[in-house]
Order: C-alpha cells, then structure tokens, then sequence
DNA sequence: TCGGTGATTGACTGATCAGTCAACCTGGTA
DNA sequence: TACCAGGTTGACTGATCAGTCAATCACCGA
C-alpha cells in the first residue's frame, strides 16, 4: 500500500471489519451475505473485495484478531512471578469476560462462528485455539510442580474444563442476558476461579 | 401412516437420519446438500422430503431425540434418593460421556451443529439447552440445602460450568482424537467430578 | 384381477449469493 | 494542468441447492 493512503486505507479495512462483525453477531455468519456487510459499513459491495480476499478472510481475521490479545494476556498472566495460580487463572477469565463486557459482538463471533464449527473454521483454527488450553495448562502445570495445586488432574484436562466453563458462561449470556454491570461480571470470574480451584465441596 | 407400512416406513426414516448424522458429521450441517444424506441413504433425492419436512427439520429431530435422552437420565440421576451428589454428577457426565463412546457423530452434530448456532439452531433450541443446566442445577441446588455441597455458589453458575466443562472435553476429542477405550472414558468423567467437586486447590 | 394408497423416483425450478470486472473517481505529484 | 495509482462503484456471471411435482411403482384388500 502506498504510505500515503496507508492511514485511510487501514482505516477503512477497520470499519469493514466492525461491520463484519456486527452482521455477524446479528445474522450469522452462514446467513448472512457480504452485501449486507457492505451496506453496514455504508460501501460499494465490490469494495469489500479490494480489502478482504474473502468472506471467510474475513471471519478469520476477526477470531485471530482476538485471540491473539488472549494469547497475549494468558502468556503474560503465566509469566507473571508475582501472581498465584488463583490470580493467574483469574486474570485469564477476566480478559475474556471484560472482552465480551466490552465487545459482545465479537466474541460471540469468535465463540459461536468460528470455535464450534467443527467442518470449517473450527477445524481450520483448532490449533490456535489449543495454544490457548496449553498456556493455562502450563499455568496449572507450573503450579501443580510447587504444590500450589493438586497433581492429579492432568494440567491440560484442568484447562480444558476451565476454559469450557468460561465459554459456556458467556455462551449462556449470549443467548439469554448478560450482565451489564462491571460487578456482576467480576463475581462471575469469582465464582468460576473458586468452582474450579476451590470445588464444590463443602469448605 | 398406514398401519400396514408403520414397520417399514419407520425404519426407513430411521436410516434417514441415521444416513444424516453421518453427512452433517462429516461435512458439517451448512456444507452438505440434501443429496448428500439421499446418497448416503441409498434413496431417491426426493424421498427424504416424503419422510422430513426440510434439511433443517432432520437436524432439528437429531438434537431433540438425543437431548431428550440426556434430560431423562439428569431427572433420574436427580430423583435417585439413593445417590450422593458427587454420584448424580457422575451419571450424567457418564451418559454423555458414553453417549459420545457410542455415537460419536451424533454427539458431534449435538454439540457443534447445534448447540452454538446462536443464531440459528442454537436459540430456536436454547430452552431446551437450559432444560439440562436447570437438572443439573436442581442437583447442586438440593445438595446445598442438605449441606453436602457449599452453598455459596449460585447452583445454575455450577451448572453451567459443570456442562461447559464437559462439552469442552467432548469437544477437544471431537476435533483432536477421543480416547476409544472404556477406562480412559471413565478416568474423563473421575477427574471431571474431581475437578468441580474437590477443585484443583491441594487436599 | 382390480383399484387404490402410500412409497419412490429424479428432473426441474426458482432463488440465492460469492466473487469478478470494467468503468469511473479522486487526490497527490510533477 | 496533466497524469496516474489506488480507491470506489455496482451490474453481472456462474454455480449452487433447497424444495416441488408429476410420473411410476409395489403391495394390500376386496
């Protein structure tokens, strides 16, 4: 790209992508069609083609987007000497949770469109998605080595679990209500962090 | 139907949809044609509209009979006086457990075709999805008020977590390999219960 | 044997839509 | 001012497919 359109241009390529995702959240991503993210982001429709190779391109430059800032957030959070295993895994389900908090839509894309189609995307990034259950099975590894957690649930079990049970909390907000208020969503991560750690077992 | 044809006819839609989870498993629902579960069935393309109102009406039966199994099992596990808490988890995650051992694709089109289709299959079943965290939630509610689990973690969160938990692992085996042997099975659904019962802190 | 009902066939229709392309516009540069 | 590279347009094409339907078949009871 020529560096002075460089600003405008990635500008544009940003706004197609917003609007991707909210047609996506909105209709799906299988029912909805590329005019309709055309006319969201107020373009001509061949204009999504001069930014994008395709309506899967698309897709998959909204779910990499994101789960390269978690990713980032669950390296960081195992690196982090100065947290416990519990602050560790807490701050992890609170990126995802103020994720959606703050963009609802586009998690629900990366949770419903892209993790579970097993046939397509789901399949395509399955590896992506499995460096995110190694980086918290490396957090429950770490501590399971220092006696900070039990070690006799397998780490990549454990992470599977605890990933799933954050999924599955957002997934039930986005097909019922999710909480609007910051405090309700950080007693979500409470609750989830003390289910998995603490159990259920009485105290 | 004809009382005379009942058998017959019965059966034949029996090998229609038995032919359509293994299309819709293989291919994924929004990728395969019509033609394709006629094919697999060994019948006539317009055959299968004699037996199904339309493409989406096969998958809907597909959930709607496995999930019914599913909720009849979490009732039972919930009305058996005769089980702890940590027993009534266990069923229900070995039911689902099992029924992935069993029939895989089956399982596969539940979990991915359907369950997280917001926007599609996903909310038009969404009630009946929380009719199994509702079971589930019952059981820890009860097991709360009898002091056997702690009560300080609202019953439908545990619920959730717990289902999340559980369909992650069928998922990581639905798209990496599933153990195929029966102990492997039953060492998934111990460290499951372990996990939300006990949690990961040390004992 | 005949009549009729449900089973079965597969060609066809109508609609949908991803992706292409040739023309046009615009704003910066020489 | 003239030029041009990239931005922008939207009509069009080609392919795909769900669902229909008129014709044929097979089997049962009368």
């Amino acid at each position: 790209m020529a560096p002075r359109t460089t600003a405008a241009s990635a500008e544009k390529r940003r706004a197609i992508l917003d609007a991707a995702v909210r047609v996506f959240a909105e209709r799906g991503f299988n029912h909805c069609r590329v005019s309709d993210i055309a006319d969201e982001a107020g373009i001509a429709y061949g204009l999504v083609y001069h930014y994008f190779k395709s309506k899967d391109g698309i897709l998959d430059e909204v779910f990499l987007e994101r789960w390269a800032l978690m990713l980032e957030v669950i390296e960081e959070a195992a690196a982090d000497e100065s947290l416990s295993a519990r602050e560790r895994l807490a701050k992890v389900a609170t990126f995802i949770v103020e994720s959606y908090g703050r963009h609802p839509d586009v998690m629900q894309v990366v949770i419903v469109e892209v993790t579970r189609q097993a046939n397509t995307f789901g399949r395509k990034h399955w590896a992506t998605i499995q460096d995110a259950h190694a980086g918290i099975a490396r957090i429950v590894e770490r501590a399971q080595a220092t006696g900070e957690l039990r070690a006799d649930i397998p780490p990549s079990f454990a992470a599977i679990v605890f990933y799933g049970g954050i999924e599955q909390v957002l997934t039930s907000w986005i097909f019922d209500t999710a909480p609007s208020r910051p405090a309700d969503r950080r007693r979500a991560v409470e609750h989830l962090v003390e289910t998995i750690c603490g159990g259920l077992d009485p105290r």
